[in-house]
DNA sequence: GTGCTTGCAAACGTTTTGCAGACTC
DNA sequence: GAGTCTGCAAAACGTTTGCAAGCAC
């Protein structure tokens, strides 16, 4: 799904393609890694000075619903928002907050079992899983 | 490990034993449930009105860092806290609230395989894993 | 022209902080 | 008496909202 392909999705839901919107998705895909709203808005100011953070949270949020965007928490800093490609799941270490992504499919074999177990079906894409990772691991003990 | 116990780890990393510290505690302890810092200064304030949030809150971090308390984020509220007893992992339905407690040792293999491959070591206790429970999940098909 | 979208300012809910006085040890 | 802890007020933080003007269709 590229540029255009989203901002046909937003005109077919109702919406307008308006210079913000544009502007917003190209500096999400752009930003190959998370970016935090207030870093979407910092980009998109490069060009567009006058879009204003709460327009960069509306746009984020109508992208959101529309299945183009999804948002994700690290930790207890703000959220961080990335385009939908392919679902992973997210590993931050709460000592160094490096983020390491890993394929949903190490997680099926546990979701498998939650869902038999408690009929409970996990989207692990909203929030990170917390640990420590290696270096931080060896570093502390 | 009881209330005294708690008090006299406090005493031992220098700290003073207060109404407040006490009160906290002992809301923490009757509350079985997770209760967010909010819950904990209503219950306190029962008996000791004049005992501020913020009090509350300098109370949980503190017991946090000596280890008695963990708190947990579910969804995008307040933070909850509780008791370190038995590690559990927590899953709460995006759609309705409902909290399910999870013993760790269903997340083993998971864990285990995460370690081998990353060499990470995940920590499940800080943020819930999210879904959508057996109920939510009938009524949205 | 309809009605979605914007900038702005202001509010929101949660949590943190600075301070002077009060308390524990 | 030394040093921790408290209430209070205020700020900080990320995010949301109400409004009137502006723009896409």
């Amino acid at each position: 799904m590229d540029e255009n392909d989203v901002l046909a999705l937003v005109r077919l839901s109702g919406g307008r393609v308006t210079k913000s919107r544009h502007a917003i998705l190209k500096s999400l895909i752009n930003a190959k890694e998370h970016i935090t709203a207030e870093e979407v808005a910092g980009l998109v100011r490069e060009q567009y000075p006058e879009i204003h953070l709460s327009t960069v949270y509306r746009n984020l949020e109508e992208l959101e619903k529309l299945g183009v965007v999804v948002h994700t928490h690290f930790l207890h800093g703000p959220a961080t928002y990335h385009l939908e490609n392919e679902i992973h799941v997210h590993l931050v270490c709460e000592s160094c907050g490096q983020i390491l992504e890993v394929s949903l499919e190490l997680l099926n074999p546990f979701m498998r079992e939650i869902k038999k177990n408690f009929n409970f079906s996990i989207n692990p894409k909203h929030f990170a899983l917390q640990g420590m990772c290696g270096v931080c691991t060896k570093a502390e003990s």
